[in-house]
This record gives structure tokens, sequence and C-alpha cells, in this order.
RNA sequence: GGCCCCGUAGCUCAGUUGGAUAGAGCGGCUGGCUUCGAACCAGUAGGUCGGGAGUUCGAAUCUCUCCGGGGUCACCA
């Protein structure tokens, strides 16, 4: 990667510098790198310089000019330029440039791809919601943020698994199980009453009639307890199948599927629970087991097993991440959750210190909820409640692709209105279809060109500006994904594909690739090919398609949604 | 009330381990299709970066304070 490459040369003449004499021996801070604001201080800058000003007790530009002078330039660098109040600018050459068409098209799928994480394992846990009813569409920003973390991740030379933890015990679990029972109860004719504490959702009903079809009565005639565990199952199964094909359909996958349930059946939670109380940490009082975190610095004492002998969320997902880290022995953990799970967090890595684990080796990600607007009032959403807006509902309405796009693109920190009508309506002018209009557009300009083999294009014909300039923001997707993958936050990617989709159109605008110079066009021909594969590559990253061709609504069917 | 997140252009949002003149999309205005896809391009208007104080050569970014919005403080998950 140029950027890192160019860190280095700095790195290198900062120390010559230091040996000659030139800059007194003291620390260097990390050097940093940016684009400048103007092309016509170069393709990147530091501020090192500046940043030196303090220990090196010398003017800034007087370190800039030191730096420089010992710089050693390699010819991807053409020139450096040092410019107040002490930057050193750097300026790619046009034949490096030229160049990189073809390391792109070399690399193919590779490109973009960094050996940052040196093959690290790192787990992505999330969505992970209760398979207790249909996942909605906070769920769907947590499925488009961890999936396409995980691809970035993976991009950046990190072992990636991605896991759906299923809360399939406890609580809620219980009250689906017993919801469903009384429907299908009800359902069959019988004077039962609807649990107070139970999910009023119309799909419960659903779950019940299905029951009824595919297995009759049958579930009456058994003991009630087991009837509405075994009814709870079923549901429950079901309810994943939902599940999965949502996820399926926004283009997030799994690596693994992982039942809390397992976690009792294998005795691993007993195990755990049992090394917390060997450590020192449990408690028992009031009828209940304590974790005794204010020993840990926690503000309070946490419940691990209630007086009714059932075990909290909290306790299994002590077990959970005791599993991911020792026995799966995961170097670091990326769990990402609602922010109304932020309670959660101080707590779990208390119990990770508790049992000798770096609370730092877990990283949760919290995004922030999002409030689903429709006919400019917000809609009350929680699954207890049964009102709200399934992530199906909006997949129908408005496809996988702008969804996807429309919730990576904001960072995780950001509250998110999600207007159904404007987004509906918006569909025409998502950026979404500008950055797919580019990919389909470079490849319908290469069916255009037929049997021209660009293969043999000379690249050292890409001279003209709106060439070189789509050149620099192809060869900054490694950068991008550096970024991303370093601060988990794979919302810049959509940004970045806006930004070369723009850069495309604007040298298609202005270049005409296939014309009656053969020369030149075998050589643009090819530099569309690599700019092809770039935006097919970070609309990889963001999970959304790449299309070959688009077509354009129709306007019968724009004057139906005119008249709806 | 304690803790966490947010407040940047009319709207939706980037930028926040301090750096050069604060950006993008949408919307507005002006211009561009006999030519490889006009779902496009070129240009233009639009800002007390919530208010105030402080640190610094330099603050949207760090500190303090105030205002506004959201979340969370369960033997739910």
């Amino acid at each position: 990667m140029i950027k890192e490459d160019i860190r280095q040369l700095l790195a290198e003449a900062i120390e010559r510098a230091q040996r000659n004499g030139a800059l007194p021996a003291v620390p260097v801070p990390e050097i940093n790198l940016d684009h400048p604001p103007d092309e016509q201080f170069g393709d990147y800058a530091s501020s090192i310089a500046l940043k030196l000003k303090r220990a090196a007790g010398m003017a800034p530009m007087a370190i800039a000019g030191a730096i420089s002078a010992n710089l050693e330039l390699p010819r991807s660098i053409s020139l450096v330029q040092v410019a107040a109040p002490g930057f050193i600018n750097f300026h790619l050459s046009t034949e490096w440039l030229q160049e990189q068409v073809e390391a792109v098209l070399r690399a193919g799928e590779q490109h973009g791809q960094i050996p940052l994480g040196k093959g690290e394992r790192v787990q992505v846990e999330f969505v992970s919601g209760n398979p207790t009813g249909p996942l909605h569409i906070g769920s769907g920003r947590n499925g488009a943020l961890g999936d396409s973390l995980a691809r970035v991740l993976r991009a950046a030379g990190y072992d990636v698994q991605r896991e759906y933890y299923i809360n399939d015990a406890g609580t809620q679990a219980e009250r689906l199980s017993a919801s469903v029972y009384a429907r299908y109860a009800q359902l069959l004719g019988r004077e039962v009453e609807f649990p107070q504490d139970g999910y009023p959702g119309e799909y419960v009903v659903d779950l019940a009639r299905a029951l009824v079809e595919a297995q009759g009565d049958r579930f009456l005639h058994l003991p009630q307890e087991e009837a509405t565990r075994e009814v709870g199952r079923l549901a429950s199964e079901r309810v994943l199948a939902w599940i999965r094909e949502d996820l399926a359909a926004m283009n997030v996958a799994y690596d693994r599927w992982f039942s809390e349930r397992s976690l009792y059946e294998s005795g691993l939670f007993t195990q755990v629970l049992q090394l917390l109380r060997s450590r020192g940490y449990v408690a028992e009082r009031e009828g209940a087991v304590w974790f005794t975190s204010s020993d840990l610095g926690h503000e309070k004492d946490e419940v691990l097993v209630r007086r009714n002998g059932q075990p909290t969320y909290f306790a299994s997902d002590i077990a959970y991440h005791y599993e991911k880290f020792v026995q799966r022995t995961f170097a670091r953990v990326i769990d990402v959750w609602g922010a109304d799970h932020q309670g959660q967090v101080p707590r779990l890595k208390a119990a990770l210190k508790a049992l000798d684990i770096d609370p730092d080796r877990l990283t949760v990600i919290l995004y922030q909820l999002v409030n689903v607007v429709r006919e400019g009032k917000p809609v009350r959403m929680g699954k207890r409640t049964g009102t709200y807006v399934t992530l199906r509902e909006v997949l129908d309405e408005v496809g996988p692709d702008p969804i996807r796009y429309f919730l990576v693109a904001r960072s995780p920190e950001a509250t998110m209105d999600f207007d159904l009508d404007l987004a509906k309506k918006q569909s025409d002018e998502n950026p979404v279809f500008y950055v797919q209009y580019a990919h389909a557009r470079t490849a319908s300009i290469l069916r255009y060109a037929g049997e021209l083999d660009y293969r043999v294009g000379d690249v050292a014909l890409l001279q003209a500006e709106p060439e070189l300039a789509l050149i620099r923001k192809m060869v900054q997707l490694p950068e991008l994904v550096e970024i991303a993958a370093q601060g988990l936050a794979p919302h810049h990617l959509p940004f970045y594909a806006q930004d070369i989709a723009r850069v495309f159109h604007s040298f298609y605008t202005q270049c005409r690739v296939v014309s009656e110079d053969v020369a030149l066009s075998r050589a643009r021909l090819k530099l569309v090919a690599a700019c092809k594969l770039v935006l097919a590559n970070t609309l990889h990253l963001i999970g959304v398609s790449a299309p070959e061709e688009m077509r354009r609504p129709t306007d019968s069917s724009a004057e139906e949604a005119d008249l709806s």
C-alpha cells in the first residue's frame, strides 16, 4: 500500500536525520499521513514536523526541511515539497499511477486486501436476536454493520468468524412458548387465558395456526408443561428460519449459529459458574446466586441464578464468552449490540476479568437504535409490545441493496430515523444506485468494446487529468480498508464508493473510451476494467450487489407510484 | 438524578488519536443528450460546526460549563 510505503519513507528519513545530526534524537510520535485539502499540495501530506516541534526544539519548517533532505525517493514519488507551517507534501508520479492500473487488474478480487491483521483470529458476533419474533429494522442495522465489518476485517487480513448467538433459553423463550401454546389452544376452541407477559403479535397466531395445520390437536393431549415446551421449541425453530431467511435476503452470512441452550446441555455453564465460585466471585444470598462484581470495581453485584433456580441471561453470556476466549481461543471478540444493551458491557468485562481473561480482548460495538417513521410519525417499536416494523416489510418495500447501503453508511453511534415512505420514494435517488450505475456503466462499456482486447493496452497512454484522477482514487481502496478495519467503522466504505463512482462518471464524460484511436481505446478500456474491479470490490465489502446492467424503473410503474 | 450516545448547509449525514480555505448526497438555481448507459456531467447558492469559557502556534476535534434530543440504570434480553 502506497500510504504505508510513504509512512515508511518518512520514518527512515527521520531516523537518518537523527543519525546525521540534522534532527535531535528525540522520540518520534506516530507518523500521520493525510490527503491534503487542495491538489496543489500533492497526494499525501504529513504534519509530523509540526508534531516534532516541541520535542525537537526547532522551527517546524526547519524540521520538515531536515526530514525532506534525508528522504530517499522511490520512483512512485515524483516530488516532495515542504509547505508552511511545516507540512511535507508528496506527489505521486504519473508513471507509477499508470502502472497501478495493471497492478489492480493483477490483484483482481484481492485489490483492497492488506496484511494488517496478520491472520489473527477474530470473532464477530452480531444480531443474535431472540428467536421470539421476526427481526425488526434495528436488527437489520446490526446485521448490515456486523456483516460488513466482518468482510472488512477479512480483507484486512484477519481470520474472521461470524456468529449468531441464539437466545433459545431463558425467560423470553418461555414467554414465546406460553404465548404460542395459548394461541394454539384457543384456535382449537379451548378457553385458555393468554399470558399477561406474552407476545401479543399477530405472528404468534400464525405460528400457532401452522402447528394446528401440521400437527392437529395432538399437543392438547399432552401434559401442559410438556406441550408448552414442545410447542415453544417448534415455534422457535420456525422463527429462527424466518430470521435466517431475512438475513440471507440482506446478503448477511454466518459461519456459525450458536445455541445458548447448548451451554447448559454441554455442562459448560455449570463449569464456568464453578470456576467463578472457586475464584471467589460468587456469593449466595436472598435465595439467589450473585456475581460479586463490586469486588472488581463494578458498581454493584449482579444476579447469576435467580431465586427460582433460573440462570440469568448475564450468567449464560459469561459462559458463552468464556467459551469463545478459552475454548475456541479467539484472540479478539467483537460483539455488535444495540445501545439498549450498553449496561451489559461493564459487567461482562468485569466477569472476564474475574475469569482471568483480558477484557480488552472484547470489543462491544454499540449502535444507536433505529426510529422508524411512517407518514411523518414515529412508529413505536418493541417485540414485546407486538407493534413494530419488520425487516421483511422493509426488504419487500425497498429492496436489499438500498437498505444494506443505507444502514452501513451511517456511523453506529448516530441515531437513525428510517422514514419508510421516504425510503420507498427515495429508491430512485438513493446513492446506492449512483454507485451501482457506475459499475453497470463500466460493464456496458466493456460489452460495447466487444472484441477490442484491452489486455494489450499501453497504460503509458493514460495521461489525461481525468484518467489520472481516477487512478488516484482507485489506489485508495486499501487505505479505506485500513481505516475501516482499525476503527471498526465500515461506514467509511459507502462514502469511498460514492467518491470513486463520481470520479469515474466524470472521467467518462470527459474521455471518450472507445474511439477511432485503437491504442488509446485499449488503454482506456484497461482503465475501465480496473475501475470496474475496484467498484465491485468496494460494493462487495459493503454487501451490496454490483450489477452488470441496470434497468430504470419504467414510466408506468412510476405513474402507479404517483397515483398510490 | 448517575452513566453512555448525539447536536456540523433547508433535509439526511461524513469529518472528532488537534493541522492547510469544514465536506458529500438529496433538495434549490444555471447550463449540457446526432456520440461508448443523462439513474450522468459541469457550474452555483447555502455554515455563529448547539451556546459560552479554557488549553494550544493551530480546535468541528481536547477540557470545563450550560442548553436540547435519545438510550440505560431488572432476579428482561
